[in-house]
DNA sequence: TTGTAGGCGTTATCAT
DNA sequence: ATGATAACGCCTACAA
């Protein structure tokens, strides 16, 4: 594989000219721009991104590493950033922690260890992994997971949960149920809180039996719907809080034979793509995951080039989108 | 940020010998191995990447470039290289190419410049940037579409194509029409030519008015099955490239108040995890796109070992899932 | 404007 | 068994 110098021997110039001629840099003779660029383009050259990023002490990629890939809303995120960065001049490389704290430190090393430019991160938990990179000096920013001391883009979901809740309320539902995520998980516990706000609010007694966590998986939330389902007091509305938790309890409402909204309200987080398919559509809170992805991908592009300045959260809002699913008419 | 030389100084002994405690080479003195460890320790030390990559003139880092993240289709193919990957002890670099040939070709100079230890790569066309790859001798696996000269993993969808056609004709339908992908892209093509194969087999005429092309995007697939759907002779029955086309086919029909199955068969390609949810439940063919993505990783895998030997192509069958979209009665 | 040379952090060769 | 040292390919003072 060609390196600099071959390009240099073939153009009869110095490696330094080759690499100034190829980077633009400074003032470089036009005529020996020509030769050294046709040389190059002679030998196949392609410049070793290792070598360069070695000596330059920086590379131009960005980590991302999402807790999901198979999840919609963060593929989204992902389609963000990667807009973002492209412009930037950065690829970027994607990275699948899985809701696996070894998986996400093992991440967090490879970025270390590649010397990677940046990174955006949904923390799996209140994760001390990252020092790791703080401690290096790389730029990182949290993405709809909140992460002390560093950039954070995060959605309002306790309001948005409290929202969705009061509109369960004002359709005309009494036992209303909550399916959240896992504990710890910061998303679960806003939205559980944001549905228990609501309740308050609405002055109805709050019931720990109408509250189920399980992970952000169907199966969990299968079963959690049908224990909900059960006993001599079912619950006649839920909330949900991911759309991968959606299709088990729609499965599970509908293998139970309940007519969803004219018996069972549903609000579920996340605007699936699949949403307006199910009968009746799904009301769902939509949240911005493109513009969070972007939104994290420029606060990180602004760290890189200047890394002073404290931590910033920015918080977007989310938006209820009203369908059957929660219409008892 | 500490490096290997800070950390021979604290352990009181050469670069070398930090160098082969660390990666457990040859017989090191176990006294002088446990006092280089905890200086490790000490300095938070991470070996550099970059440098070791440049001199060992290799990476422990896997490309994959897929066509679409946004699909459930690639996500599980993702999963499957990414388990294989890290148990073989590399990490894998996700890249989203979007069907787009511009990005695909600045993901692959991405690769060669990083000096990736290999890719896996689903083509977008029969691209020839991919020889960009093999002049370097950087091992490529092809997964879901083919490429010639390399390894490849396919599914054998033209003959599920000719399967599920086969299975709306035995279930009384009569005009079946046919959404496939864009022209050029080898599974919307061969998904095609299996739904004429079993159109031929059964006697019936070929009618191009019953055919559609489209990207792979729900929005294009509505269209075409809202022509589909108008004029005297509508069709009867759909079979759907793509479970993300399925979306606006299905979309569609709800529009235009055909009841599917009874009505309007329909067979899609991909078990989306919805694909129970709507009613009635969606026939499809399920692809094997985890054993598909583990495959290629494997075989990826041995390439990097030994590249010698040519190229070998594996082909995995689909299997047909049978649900109520696809039954009249 | 162009060339020379040092160094980025490792690993591997060659002595010792 | 351990240490000194030469690459790996590039960029960038510094010199000319």
């Amino acid at each position: 594989m060609a390196t600099i110098s071959d390009v240099a021997a073939r153009a009869g110039v110095s490696v330094a000219t080759v690499s100034r001629a190829l980077n633009g840099k400074s003032t470089v003779n036009p005529e020996l721009v020509g030769r050294v660029r046709s040389a190059a383009a002679e030998l196949g050259y392609h410049p070793n991104g290792l070598a360069r990023s070695l000596r330059k002490q920086q590379t131009a990629v960005l980590g991302l590493i999402i807790s999901d890939v198979a999840n919609p809303f963060f593929t989204s995120v992902a389609r963000g950033v990667e807009d973002v960065a492209l412009t930037g001049g950065y690829s970027v490389v994607l990275c699948n922690s899985d809701e696996n704290l070894d998986k996400e430190r093992r991440y967090l090393n490879v970025a270390v260890q590649e010397r990677m430019a940046g990174v955006v991160l949904s923390p799996t938990a209140a994760a001390t992994s990252v020092d790791v990179l703080r401690g290096r000096g790389t730029p990182v920013v949290a993405v709809d997971r909140p992460l002390a001391g560093v950039d954070q883009v995060l959605v309002d979901t306790r309001r948005a949960a409290a929202e969705a809740t009061t509109h369960l309320v004002r359709a005309g539902y009494r036992r209303i149920g909550c399916i959240s995520g896992p504990e710890g998980i910061r998303t679960a516990d806003d939205r559980l809180a944001g549905y228990l706000d609501a309740v308050d609010a609405a002055g109805i007694r709050r019931e720990a039996a109408l509250v189920r966590r399980t992970e952000y998986r169907a199966e969990g939330a299968r079963r959690a719907t049908e224990e909900l389902l059960a006993g001599p007091k079912p619950v006649d509305a839920l909330l949900v809080a991911n759309s991968t938790q959606a299709i088990g309890t729609l499965e599970a409402l509908g293998a139970a034979g309940r007519r969803v909204g004219a018996e069972v309200g549903v609000v579920a987080f996340d605007d699936a793509p699949w949403a307006t398919l199910v009968s009746p559509p799904l009301t769902v809170v939509a949240q911005p995951a493109y513009e969070l992805g972007a939104l994290a991908a420029r606060l990180l592009l602004d760290r890189i080039d200047d890394n002073r300045g404290v931590p910033v959260v920015r918080t977007l809002a989310a938006k209820l989108i009203e369908r059957g699913s929660s219409r008892r008419a």
